[in-house]
DNA sequence: ATACTGTGTGTAACCGGTTACACATCAGAA
DNA sequence: TTCTGATGTGTAACCGGTTACACACAGTAT
C-alpha cells in the first residue's frame, strides 16, 4: 500500500519550494518558464493529484453544494436532479445527495452536516425550512419549486397560468363539465393550481365546488377520487389533474369505470414526467420545464457562491402545454406540438 | 458577517486546551465529568460545530462516498440511488451523486474528483471501468447492476434465473410462440437475460432465431422492433422484453396493430420500475429488488471502508415475478401476488 | 549613483481539527 | 515507603494545501 504524492514531495522532486509548486498549479504569482516545466515533469512522474480537502480547509470553501429534494423515488426529482448535477459538474462542483421526506428534523439534521462539510451553497425543494433556519446557515440557500420566504431565491414555474392554460384548453376542445383532482392544501403549488382551474370555470353557471376532488399528488388516493368524483357527477367530461401522477390514476379510474379516454372523458395532467407517456393513451399534460428549472436554479446558486451580479431572485417559469392522447380536439385531431427533443431524452438503460 | 467558532474558541471559553475539547466531542481518552460539563457549555454556548474538513484532512477519511450511475433519469436508478443514500446515510456517511451517461472519460473525470476529495469508497453502476483503474484508486470500489471484473465486488440479480421464469411463465399461461424483445449486446444483463429465454424455449420445434429482435433497452426503437417482429411473425403470442421500458414500447405497439393485449399478446418485462404500473394494461413483470440491491451494495462498501468482515464479495440477489394485467393465466383469472407494500412506496409529490 | 518597478523564489504561518507524548496526581499493591 | 497503573490535562506536531512577507536580482527612469 501506497500513499498518495503531497506538494512536498512535488517540490523535493523537482528541487524548488512548495510555494513554487503551488503558484505552477494555480497559475497564479511569478514563475520562471524553465522552472515551471520542471514541476510540471515532477508532477507528471509521481502523478501527483492536489488534495482538495486540504485545499479547502484554507480557502474555506469546498467547490460542493447540497441538493435537498423530498425523495429522488417522486418522478419529478430525477430529470431535476440531472439537470443540477449536470449545471454544477460544468461549473466544477460536486453535489451532495440528500433525501428528506419533507421531514423537517431530517432536513436540518442535513443541512447541519452540509454546513460542516464546508458546502458553498444548498437547493432546496422543500417547504419545510423556515427564512430564520436559512439565515443562521450563512450560505447562499436556493429553493426549488416551492416558494419559502421572499428573502430566499426561488425558481418556481407558473402554476396559476398553466392551470388556466389546462383548463381552458379542455373548454376549447369542447368540455362542458370540467371536474379538478387537486393537490394537498398544504402545498403551495396545489393551491395555485386550483385556483387558475377557479379562474377559468368558477362562475360558469354549472359550476359547484363538488366539481373538486381532493387528492394528495398519488396515484392510488386519485383513482379512488376519481371514481367517486364520476360516480357523484357522471356528466364530467373532463378532468384537470394538479399533477401528472394523478391523472394517470384519473385514466386508471375511467378505465375501470368503463369510461372511453378521451371520446367520453378528455384528462389533463400536470408536469410533464416522462412516465405520461408510459401510459395508453399518452398523457396530454402542461409540461414544467423541469431540467431548465434546475439548470436556471443552479445557476442562480453559482452566481450568489461567487457574488456575481444576479438579475433576478425570483424565477417564474413558462409551462407549457403538450398535446397528447388522453384529450382530443372536437374538430381536428392531429396529435400535436411535441416538446422539442430534449438533449438527454435518448439515453438507454 | 461572523464566522465559525473553532474548537480554541470552545477551548477558551471553557478555560481548558484543545486536546480536552476534543476528547469530550470524540468521548475518547480520560476527560473528568466537570470538566466535561464545562467544554458542553461552552459548545452550547457558543453553538460550535467541528469543522468536518479539518478532520478529514488529518483522519484521510471524509465519511462520504461516490454514487455513479450513467443517468439518473433511467427509471430503474432513482430508487436505486435512494436506497444507497437511505443506507449511507444511516451509517454516517454522505453522498457524492455523479451522471457518467455511459461516457468513460466523464467517469474517470468524476473518480479522478471524488478522490482528490477523499471519498471512502465509489459505488459504480457501470460497465466501462477497468480493473487496472480501478485498483489504483486505492479505495475500495463496489459495483451494482454489472459485473466489471471478478476482483470488484459487485451486487447483481439472477438474470439468466430472471428470464427463464419470465419465459416459462408465458409457456404456462398458454403461449404457443414466444418472442424476445432483447438489450444491446455489449451489456452483459441483456445476454444473459437472452440466455435465459433460450434456454426455455430455444430447443422448441417451432423457434427459429427471428423470433429473438434487437432492442436497446428505450422505448422508442422497442415499438418499432415489435411492429415488425409482429409483422414479420403475426402468430406470436408472447413476448418478454429484456426490461420494462421496452415492454411499456411493446404494449404501445400491439395497441397501434389493434392486438389485444392480454388476449391475444401476452407481454412481460423486467425490472419492476414503478412506470410499469403506470400503464393499461398494467404491466407484468420480473421485478429485481432494486431497494434491496442498492441497500446491499452500499452496506458491503461500508463493510470495505471500515475494514469489517464481509462473507461474500459477490451477491446474486434473486427477482420476483409480479403478474399484473399484461399477461393473463389461461385457466385461472386471479390479480396475482403483488410485491409486500414498500416502506417509501407512500411518499408524496 | 539612486530609486523604483517587475520578475522569481523561499520560509513559515495559517486553516481547524486529532493525537503522540509529557507530565501530574492519586489510589492501592508490594 | 516505593512502585505501579489509572485518571486527567496540556503542548505541540501533524494532515496538505495557500499565501503574506521577505528577499534577491534584473532593467529602467531620474
Amino acid at each position: 500500500m501506497f500513499s498518495m504524492a503531497t506538494i512536498r514531495d512535488v517540490a523535493k522532486q523537482a528541487g524548488v519550494s512548495v510555494a513554487t509548486v503551488s503558484r505552477v498549479l494555480n497559475s497564479n504569482g511569478y514563475v520562471n518558464n524553465e522552472t515551471k516545466k520542471k514541476v510540471d515533469e515532477a508532477i507528471r512522474q509521481l502523478n501527483y493529484k492536489p488534495n482538495a480537502v486540504a485545499r479547502s480547509l484554507y480557502k474555506k470553501t469546498s467547490k460542493t453544494i447540497g441538493l435537498i429534494v423530498p425523495d429522488i423515488v417522486n418522478p419529478f426529482f430525477p430529470e431535476l436532479a440531472r439537470a443540477v448535477e449536470d449545471t454544477a459538474h460544468k461549473k466544477g462542483y460536486n453535489v451532495f445527495f440528500c433525501n428528506t421526506d419533507e421531514n423537517v428534523e431530517k432536513e436540518e439534521h442535513y443541512l447541519e452536516i452540509l454546513l460542516q462539510k464546508y458546502v458553498d451553497g444548498v437547493i432546496v425543494a422543500s417547504n419545510t425550512l423556515t427564512a430564520e433556519k436559512v439565515k443562521e446557515l450563512n450560505i447562499p440557500v436556493v429553493s426549488i419549486d416551492r416558494k419559502i420566504t421572499a428573502e430566499i431565491p426561488t425558481v418556481v414555474v407558473k402554476n396559476k397560468e398553466g392551470a388556466q392554460k389546462a383548463t381552458s384548453y379542455l373548454k376549447e376542445i369542447g368540455c362542458e363539465r370540467i371536474a379538478h383532482l387537486r393537490g394537498p392544501h398544504h402545498i403551495d403549488n396545489a393551491n395555485e393550481r386550483a385556483d387558475g382551474y377557479l379562474e377559468e370555470v368558477g362562475s360558469a353557471p354549472w359550476f359547484q365546488s363538488s366539481y373538486i376532488a381532493d387528492g394528495n399528488y398519488v396515484m392510488k388516493t386519485a383513482i379512488q377520487a376519481t371514481v367517486e368524483l364520476l360516480e357523484r357527477h357522471p356528466e364530467i367530461d373532463g378532468i384537470f389533474a394538479a399533477n401528472d401522477v394523478m391523472a394517470i390514476g384519473a385514466v386508471k379510474a375511467a378505465h375501470r369505470i368503463g369510461k372511453m379516454v378521451p371520446e367520453e372523458l378528455a384528462i389533463i395532467g400536470f408536469d410533464g414526467i416522462s412516465m405520461a407517456e408510459a401510459t395508453t393513451p399518452e398523457l396530454t399534460t402542461i409540461a414544467q420545464p423541469i431540467y431548465d428549472m434546475g439548470t436556471a436554479v443552479t445557476d442562480l446558486l453559482v452566481k450568489l457562491i461567487e457574488k456575481k451580479p444576479v438579475e433576478r431572485t425570483f424565477l417564474e417559469l413558462k409551462v407549457e402545454l403538450i398535446e397528447r392522447e388522453s384529450t382530443r380536439k372536437q374538430n381536428n385531431n392531429k396529435g400535436g406540438r411535441e416538446h422539442g427533443a430534449k438533449d438527454h431524452s435518448s439515453r438507454q438503460y
